[in-house]
DNA sequence: CCTAAAATGTTATTTTTTTAACATTATTTT
DNA sequence: AAAATAATGTTAAAAAAATAACATTTTAGG
C-alpha cells in the first residue's frame, strides 16, 4: 500500500527531473494540492537529502541531477581490451565503402565499428542494438533500418519475431558479427540464447560474413551455439590469437586481418 | 580592456559554476555590489541565456551542464511552446500508476512525457522514435517495446509493417498521440503519411487514447488525416485553445485538460 | 458508524524578493 | 575641467513566498 504523501514525493521528483528548479505554486498547481501540502512534502525530502530548499523553490542536488550518457553504450573506455575493440572497430569500418549496405550485430566491438563509419558515405545500415544506433543515427546520409522489438536490457538489444522477418527481408553486402566465445571444435557462441535467431538471419541475409571478436573470445565456449569459424568470410580480431586460428583460417580460405 | 561589468559577469558564472542556484542578494554580498546592480547584470546573462533567472535566485541552466544528447532529440528548449509542451508531457505522465501500459506516439511533445516518466514504476512501453527510446531506456523498471522499421530522420521515427504487426500484438491501458493539426470540421491531422498507420493502429489498441497537443495545433489542418476529435478520450492542451473546442469536447463527453 | 488522530486546506501575518523611481557616483566626451 | 552620459546605489512600494495558526477533510481504529 502507497500513500497519497509518497506518491506525490515521487511526483515532485520528477517534475524535478523535467524543470529543475521548481517553485513551490507551480508544484502546487501541478499536483492540485495545497502549497502548504507541498511544504510539508518538501520539508521531508530535504531531511531526506533528494531536494534542496532555498527562497522561492527547490531543486534535485547535483548528485541527482547529472545526466548519465553511459547508460546507452557498451562500449567503455574502462573495459577490457578497449583498445583492441576501437582497432577492430575501424578496421571493419574501413572495409566499407560508399552506398554499401551493412548489418551490424550486438556487442561492444560492433559499437566501435558505428563510431566509425565514414558520415560522408550514403550507407545501408541495419543494426538491433541501442549503442549501435546512437551512433549511426547521427550519420545523416545513410539509410537505417532498425528491426525493432522486446528490449533486453543487458545487451540494449531488440529482437522479436517480427524484427526477424524485417531482417530476413533487408539484404547487405556486409554483416559484422560478435561473438562472446570462438572454438574450433565448439563453434562459435553467445552468451544469450535471444540472439541466435538473428545472428543466424543477418548471416543468411549477407554476401560477406565478418566476424569481429578480439582475442579474449578465443577458445573460449559460452551457452548458445550459432555458426562454425568456417561459415565466416573474414575475422577481425588482435594479434593475441593463438596460433591454431592462423592456421585454421589459412587451411579454410578464411580471411584472417589482425590489427 | 574589460570593464568592471565583464568582470562581476564572469564572476557571476563562476560562483554559479561553484553554488548552483545562488540568491541575489548572496551574489551581491560576494560580489560587494548592490543587488540592483546584480540584477541588471542577471538581465544581461539572461537574455544570453548564460543562466536561467527564478523568483529567488538564479541558476545554471541545464543546457551548460547536460552531454550532447540533443542530436536524438526533438524537445528543444528553444522550439516553439516549449513550456507549455513541458506541462502537457507532465500532466499525461501523472496520469500514470505503477504498472500501467502505455503506447508513446511520435513528437516532442511526447518526448515530454517519456522525459516525466516515473523511473520508480513498472511500466509496460510501447515507443517508436529515438527520442522516446532514449528516454524510456533509462527506466529500469520498465518494459520497452519498440516496434521498428525504417528510420525517418525528420521525425526520428521507426515505421514498418512488421512493426504495425508488432503494435497490433500489444495492447495498452494509455496511448498518447500527437497531432500537428487538429480541426472540428476536418479532423486530427499529422504531415507525414507514413504515421498514418501507426496513428490508427495504436488508436486500435489501446483502451484509452490520449490526444496531446499544445493550443498552437488547434485550428490547423495537416495531409494526412488519421481520426477525429471525438474518438479521444481525453486532451491535454494548454490553455490558449479557442472556447469552441472546449464546448466541442463538453458536448462530447471528451475530457479536457489545460495545463 | 462513530470518534480520535492525522493529513490537508484556508487565511492572515511576516518575511523576502522584485520592481521602479530617483539619487549618487564614475566615466567619457568635448 | 565641465557637461553629458553611463553605471551604480538607495529607497520605498509592490509582489511573491514563507510561516503560523486554525479550520476542514480524510483516514484508521474501535
Amino acid at each position: 500500500m502507497i500513500s497519497k504523501q509518497e506518491e506525490r514525493l515521487e511526483k515532485i521528483l520528477s517534475i524535478l527531473k523535467l524543470s529543475n528548479p521548481a517553485t513551490v505554486n507551480k508544484l502546487a498547481q501541478l499536483i492540485e494540492v495545497s502549497h502548504m501540502t507541498i511544504r510539508r512534502d518538501i520539508e521531508i525530502l530535504e531531511r531526506e537529502k533528494k531536494v534542496e530548499v532555498f527562497h522561492g523553490g527547490i531543486m534535485l542536488p547535483d548528485s541527482q541531477r547529472r545526466e548519465n550518457w553511459k547508460e546507452y553504450t557498451l562500449a567503455d573506455a574502462t573495459s577490457i581490451m578497449c583498445e583492441e575493440k576501437k582497432r577492430i572497430g575501424l578496421k571493419a569500418a574501413l572495409m566499407l565503402k560508399n552506398n554499401d549496405s551493412l548489418i551490424l550485430d550486438t556487442g561492444s566491438t560492433t559499437e566501435y565499428i558505428s563510431q566509425s563509419l565514414n558520415p560522408e558515405y550514403s550507407l545501408s545500415i541495419v543494426c538491433f542494438t541501442l549503442n549501435t544506433l546512437i551512433h549511426v543515427s547521427k550519420l545523416k546520409k545513410s539509410k537505417i533500418i532498425f528491426p525493432g522489438g522486446y528490449f533486453h536490457r543487458n545487451t540494449l538489444m531488440f529482437e522479436s519475431e517480427e524484427g526477424i522477418s524485417i531482417l530476413k527481408k533487408n539484404r547487405a553486402a556486409i554483416a559484422f558479427v560478435s561473438a562472446s566465445g570462438i572454438s574450433l571444435s565448439l563453434g562459435v557462441t553467445c552468451s544469450n540464447s535471444y540472439e541466435r535467431e538473428t545472428k543466424k538471419t543477418i548471416m543468411g541475409s549477407s554476401m560477406k560474413k565478418v566476424l569481429v571478436a578480439d582475442s579474449s573470445k578465443f577458445d573460449i565456449v559460452h551457452s548458445t551455439y550459432f555458426a562454425e569459424l568456417q561459415d565466416f568470410d573474414t575475422v577481425i580480431t588482435d594479434e593475441g590469437i593463438p596460433d591454431k586460428y592462423r592456421t585454421f583460417c589459412n587451411n579454410n580460405n578464411i580471411e584472417l586481418l589482425t590489427v
